[in-house]
DNA sequence: TTGTTTTACTAAACACTGTTCAGCAAATTT
DNA sequence: AAATTTGCTGAACAGTGTTTAGTAAAACAA
């Protein structure tokens, strides 16, 4: 009696497929443009159908969200491999988190901005992806602090306001506060301030 | 001929009633809540209306958003009186900015992470009021580096990294990011960030 | 092969949103 | 007193997320 399974994984076939379009809606055209109607409409099935398989549509762009934290991790992971130096490994992290904003910057304020999908949580859900992604930034800095490479000695702190700037930097950037820096190559300006962050970190002696 | 004056007070006070209506639900409710027709309701006019006064619903809160600029200049302003060390006037700064953000979380949000402000905002326009902060700001850092008090020599690259610290701080925490700090005090923990990021600027020798 | 139940789906409606426009009544001007 | 301008609005348009009653097909039971 393999129908129920062959049912299960229709039924997953098909989540998948509503997720997908919703997350390809959602690059192309932006948050606002990503309709349960459009979606609907781009699977040829009728919005109504979506609510079988998500909650509502905050549920859907959480899943997106967790695609893009998957992005994100992979990315990452490929930019930091060989290095050794923690402190070289937290400046490559750095980049590539500002390179993922750049090049995803719809998924970038999905995942980081967007209060959307953190809705769609209660407080007993666990944050799977971004805490996967948080825990990796906390191992490189905790190999920071071990060495003894960087000038801060309290992890929590060292993470969060690592974090803190990198994000704030790339979300001024992203909602467009950075307009007023006229005459100046943002872009530049901003590379110039992580690598300037990175010397301040750095316990150079 | 007195009336045409008088017809333009009574212009310039319906926009401003339309104004403080717009701010008072933005501020009680969110932005969310702040529809065209609520407000049209509260000030008993129909919502077309508002259409007369404000060209659409993005210029009506750039508008608010401007207000919110006001405040922030003002709280700033005394925080920082009767401070002389350039590195103290900036982390009174910064606390009266993460204080404002605590306090008035909306208005920080329409001024630094939503988009409809900016939307409304042509090239050719002037960002008066975001702007006189951000020299404000200016003029602090230029402080710091004339007395050569911080370990950073370009203005333009300590005023983004510092601005950008601060707003994603207090961004990430409105955004709900920081709930996996958990079993720690995340305001304090943010309190301990920025000071430990005025230590890591001063130039101690 | 019947009849029954379950499943997968949808049309239509609800309650919203921002925005536009024809038309109307009152104020102002001629 | 008549003509014009002004300030305002009802109603509509096109869109949004979401719910629900109902339907056709698939699966199951006899």
């Amino acid at each position: 009696m393999g129908i129920i399974e062959r049912k299960e994984r229709d039924k997953q076939e098909m989540r998948l497929r509503i997720l997908e379009t919703a997350q390809q809606i959602f690059i192309e055209e932006g948050f606002e443009k990503a309709s349960i109607r459009a979606i609907a409409d781009r699977i040829e099935y009728s919005p109504a159908t979506i609510y079988l398989y998500f909650k509502d549509k905050n549920e859907l762009f959480f899943s997106v969200h967790e695609l893009g934290f998957e992005k994100l991790i992979e990315e990452m992971t490929n930019a930091i491999e060989g290095i050794t130096d923690p402190v070289e490994e937290l400046r490559a992290r750095g980049f590539a988190y500002m390179k993922f904003a750049f090049q995803n910057p719809e998924m970038y304020d999905l995942m980081f901005i967007q209060n959307a999908p953190m809705e769609s949580m209660k407080d007993s859900d666990i944050w799977v992806c971004g805490h996967k992604c948080f825990a990796l930034l906390f191992e490189t800095i905790q190999r920071c602090l071990d060495t003894n490479s960087i000038r801060i000695n309290n992890l929590h702190i060292a993470v969060m306001s690592i974090w803190s700037f990198m994000h704030g930097l790339v979300s001024l950037k992203i909602r467009n506060r950075f307009q007023k820096f006229e005459g100046v190559d943002v872009d530049e300006l901003m590379k110039s301030s992580v690598e300037q962050m990175i010397q301040l970190l750095k316990n150079d002696r």
